[in-house]
RNA sequence: AGGCCUGUGGCGGAAUUGGCAGACGCAGCGGACUUAAAAUCCGCAGAGCUCACCCUCAUCCGGGUUCAAGUCCCGGCGGGCCUACCA
């Protein structure tokens, strides 16, 4: 049939017309607001879903394909739980601050709060397109100084709090301040009280306690970010972003004292539903280890302190190693030992190499002797102290005592220097020692006597707390359980950021903002490219008329300094990951001005458990999703949130992916370098068969796919529906374009069951066929199962299926005669309304509903309808399948036996011989055995 | 080097608790309709065997548990992610 004789064919223009038709009705009408407590609409009686998405990062290119995979998805939970009752808090925003969009504006000499700015428009646009059910009216972006208001004012209340160990919980740090004037407390190992400490050092004490504090710390500067770095934003010694080379240095800096939070950040992942590889790669980054302290006794210097997880191994401690940046080493260096020059060298050549050459090179060990020694507490025994970059200085003590029996690493460095070993280890399984490698399992200590106490024969386990309890009874040492985490480093040499409500005076003290200040507005800057420098100079600094100013000006407490007083701002600035903190919680109560959010909107949407369902990306698994636990943490602890958690449930999509060509060689072709032929890909230029392979989508391989793209070719509904349909969820999985006429297809299809495509006419069954309600009743079943289990694949299947079953044959001259009745069409409707809800809604519409679709109620399912009265039964001899079955559905195991027995092929299967056991499956199948 | 995940037709995938492997879609093949093609509708479709099958083989490879294994256990191989001198 000519396109002209079907005039109203659900095609592409259709879809593009409609679709916008309906975006345009819905956020006229508000049909996806949802309303607060105390709201006009609101209604009580509903329970609340609170479905989050990680909100995007808009860049300058616009949304990939990847990014509607997950808003799919939550849409599409959005809106069944909507007919399904729920008041549901479904927002957007956007999290603009960071380096990405300082940078691109550095290249295009654009200011970022334009690029920004129109960034956020076209990303709007295209998820608008897209129909999402987002709350629009709750949009905000993290750069909106009425939303980092709040997370100054956040930063704020962590600047004036501490973590009081004894109640394992943050509190005011003037409650503590008042505790030190009062007791008036010596403020450090010299014994100087409060009353007779100037106001700097007083300040440098509550500094060492505060939870937001400032600090000099070694940080990651990376001179080609023009900024340092969190731990967390390092990968392979090179910055995260842009995979620049990243140097140690000392700097003062803003730190958060989240290794506080290290137990509780690890306990409590035990409250939460997420995946489990993100929970532990959580649990691994928190990285909490069991041992001890000991105390090496060096004469001369005191006590090297070290950490060990194997105290048990302490007799065969046979050398120590400490990090080069560690203050025994220029202790050591006082004293002028012989190789002073090369240890110098050493100590040089090791801080200055940036992490990546340190990984670069091979795993050869470096170190040097320092010329001193330690004493064994165990032994007695007097064993040399060197110093080796193998030893970080941030981790434990920044030292090590070296048991080269029992550890790879210390064996390595052993054997590399010569050094001596003891063997103190017999392993369990009576593999006999030898000197060719370390034995770093558990076993039965030996060797481990000295007069005051044996652990000899001991197992690993015991000989261990044995060893903690003679080293804390002789003061010796004690347990001590380590983390690897550590604080976060929380300060950026860059313009594009929340600046710190934060001032110093001329004696180098910092004050605080007071709450009624603020914003501190980032002040507009022509001149904002980072500043080249081997030391890291924050662009804010060329703002001099901001940057010095008044105590009075900047809002600073008059209690606290005289108005008058000149003062300097922080002219560092948060970094990307601030605003991301606590975005979930504004959105309850967007554009309230007197608080970052209200307790009420806070309590009724965040309830017992936090976000119902927050959907993103595993590659958050360590950096957001831990910042924000620990910031909920504190919060939680202030009193400013109801819930110990800020996620109940996780899920991460997984990526979507691309196809690429792959020559004999390895390289990789673009894909318009190649041509189909014969079932195989030929690349064209050189004649020679390549492989499809499967690769991350990007610019050179010519494998990109836009939204745009699609959405002209096919409409937004096709391509929701095609990324749902693609696979499971939380795979990986690769775009295929060819794919996407299948559920193109299905629309049609849809689209045709309800409308004739050459009148443009409604066309309706006249009456419900039995088969088609029997299975209309199972799809609507299961799509609302697989919703609620993520698995949109198959509930798209299962509609597919039932359309499939309702579909008319080109035959049937009389329309009535087949397809769906308006009934069964109107429920049909709302069951695929969450995954295409343009479409649905326009045959809502036509159907004569005046009320949205959305706004409807999931459709009832009649239990009757999903039992079969007759079931096939496959029956298995001797476990293979030989016959088939029919019983009735609640037929009990006896019947089912006499009738399988009854069965001819059965018997013919059975071939006479008497069956010995029968194992009957009820509803599932039968297995005979003779 | 370690930890976690993963491996099913030509392709994407299904099989929710151990119970008929391959739902659904793409690509392919056949038919109806059409002067013809497209579109639409109906059908076929893991591999093997001489057609068919209530035959044989088959969920990366090799073992095991079980009446029964894609699913559970052990050992390999391949792919992905994370961590990576953390004492």
């Amino acid at each position: 049939m000519a396109a002209h004789e079907t005039p109203y064919r659900y095609d592409a223009a259709r879809a593009g017309e409609l679709e916008t038709r309906w975006q345009a009705q819905w956020l006229a009408t508000g049909a996806n607001r949802a309303a607060n407590p105390g709201d006009e609409s609101f209604d009580a009686t509903r329970p609340k879903y609170y479905i989050l998405d990680m909100f995007p990062y808009p860049s300058g290119v616009g949304l990939h394909v990847g990014h509607p995979e997950g808003y799919t998805a939550t849409d599409i939970v959005t809106r069944y739980k909507v007919m399904r009752g729920f008041n549901v808090l479904h927002p957007m925003g956007w999290d603009a601050f960071g380096l990405p969009a300082e940078q691109y504006a550095v290249q295009t000499g654009v200011h970022p709060a334009v690029t920004t700015r129109s960034a956020i428009d076209n990303f709007r646009r295209q998820l608008q397109r897209l129909g999402f059910a987002y709350d629009w009216s709750r949009e905000f972006g993290t750069i909106d100084p009425d939303y980092y208001r709040w997370t100054q004012w956040i930063w704020l209340r962590a600047y004036h709090s501490y973590y009081d160990e004894s109640r394992g919980c943050a509190r005011p740090i003037a409650e503590l301040e008042a505790k030190c004037r009062h007791e008036d407390r010596p403020l450090g190992d010299d014994g100087v009280v409060w009353s007779q400490s100037t106001p700097q050092q007083q300040q440098a004490y509550l500094d060492t306690l505060r939870l937001a504090f400032i600090g000099s710390q070694t940080v990651n500067w990376c001179p080609a970010l023009g900024t340092v770095l969190a731990n967390e934003e390092i990968v392979d010694g090179r910055s995260e972003r842009g995979s620049h080379p990243v140097f140690r240095m000392p700097l003062r800096q803003w730190m958060f004292r989240i290794t506080a939070y290290a137990q509780r950040l690890l306990d409590d992942l035990a409250l939460v539903e997420w995946p489990d590889s993100t929970r532990t790669m959580q649990s691994e980054w928190i990285g909490r280890s069991e041992g001890a302290e000991v105390k090496f006794a060096v004469e001369g210097f005191g006590d090297l302190t070290v950490f060990t997880t194997r105290p048990d191994t302490l007799f065969g401690a046979s050398y120590m190693v400490v990090a080069p940046e560690h203050p025994l080493v220029e202790w050591a260096l006082a004293k002028c030992p012989k190789n002073f020059k090369e240890i110098t060298e050493y100590v040089a050549w090791s801080r200055n190499r940036s992490d990546v050459d340190r990984q670069a090179e091979s795993r050869e060990k470096t170190g040097i002797a320092l010329g001193i020694t330690a004493m064994n507490p165990a032994t007695g025994e007097s064993i040399a102290i060197w110093t080796a970059d193998y030893v970080l200085m941030a981790y434990g003590t920044g030292a090590i005592m070296a048991v080269p029996a029992h550890d790879e690493r210390d064996f390595a460095f052993a054997a590399r220097f010569k050094l001596p070993s003891r063997q103190v280890v017999a392993a369990a399984d009576g593999t006999p020692f030898t000197a060719d490698a370390a034995a770093c399992g558990a076993g039965v200590a030996c060797n481990s006597h000295n007069g005051d106490l044996s652990i000899d024969g001991l197992t690993t386990a015991v000989a261990t707390t044995t060893m903690i309890d003679w080293l804390t009874a002789t003061k010796r040492g004690a347990r001590r359980v380590n983390f690897r985490l550590r604080d976060w480093l929380f300060s950026r040499q860059r313009y594009w950021g929340e600046p710190f409500p934060i001032v110093f005076d001329e004696r180098g003290m910092h004050f605080p903002v007071s709450e009624s200040a603020l914003p501190v507005q980032l002040p507009q800057l022509v001149d904002y490219a980072p500043v080249q420098s081997d030391q890291p100079v924050p662009p804010l600094g060329k703002a001099t008329a901001w940057v010095n100013t008044t105590a009075g000006e900047a809002g600073i407490d008059a209690k606290l300094l005289d108005p008058a007083t000149a003062v300097r701002r922080e002219t560092n600035t948060m970094p990307g990951w601030a605003g991301s903190c606590w975005y979930y919680l504004r959105y309850c109560d967007p554009k309230n001005a007197a608080r970052f959010v209200s307790k009420e909107a806070e309590q009724y949407w965040m309830g017992d458990r936090g976000v119902d369902l927050y959907i993103g990306g595993s590659e958050h698994a360590v950096l957001h999703l831990l910042y924000a636990r620990f910031w909920h943490k504190m919060l939680f602890d202030l009193g400013e949130v109801s819930t110990v958690e800020p996620f109940a449930k996780l899920f991460h999509q997984g990526m979507i992916t691309s196809f690429a060509f792959e020559r004999a060689d390895g390289t990789l072709v673009a894909t318009d370098a190649v041509h189909e032929a014969d079932g195989g890909w030929i690349e064209t230029a050189a004649h020679a068969p390549v492989t499809r392979v499967i690769a991350k989508m990007s610019k050179s391989l010519k494998n990109v796919v836009t939204p745009d793209e699609v959405v002209a070719e096919y409409g937004a509904d096709t391509l929701r529906l095609y990324e749902m349909y693609m696979g499971p969820l939380a795979e990986s999985k690769p775009w295929n374009t060819r794919d996407i006429a299948g559920v193109f297809r299905f629309l049609q299809r849809v689209w045709r069951l309800a409308i004739d495509e050459r009148t443009g006419e409604l066309q309706l069954a006249r009456k419900a066929d039995p088969a088609v309600e029997r299975q209309l009743h199972r799809s609507i079943h299961k799509v609302a199962q697989d919703i609620e289990r993520l698995a949109f694949n198959t509930a798209i299947a299962a509609l597919i299926e039932l359309v499939n079953a309702a579909t008319r044959p080109t035959a049937m001259k009389d329309a009535a005669d087949g397809g769906l009745t308006a009934d069964q069409l109107s429920r049909f409707l709302r069951a695929l309304a969450p995954f295409a809800p343009h479409i649905c809604e326009e045959l809502w519409q036509r159907l004569g509903e005046r009320t949205s679709i959305t706004k409807s109620q999931w459709p009832a399912v009649d239990e009757s309808q999903l039992v079969d009265e007759i079931l096939a039964l496959p029956v298995q001899i001797q476990g293979k399948v030989r016959a088939h079955v029919t019983v009735p559905f609640n037929a009990d195991a006896a019947q089912i036996e006499a009738i399988v027995l009854g069965d001819a092929k059965v018997q013919e299967a059975m071939a006479g011989r008497p069956p010995k056991k029968i194992i009957v499956v009820p509803k599932r199948m039968v297995n005979v055995l003779v």
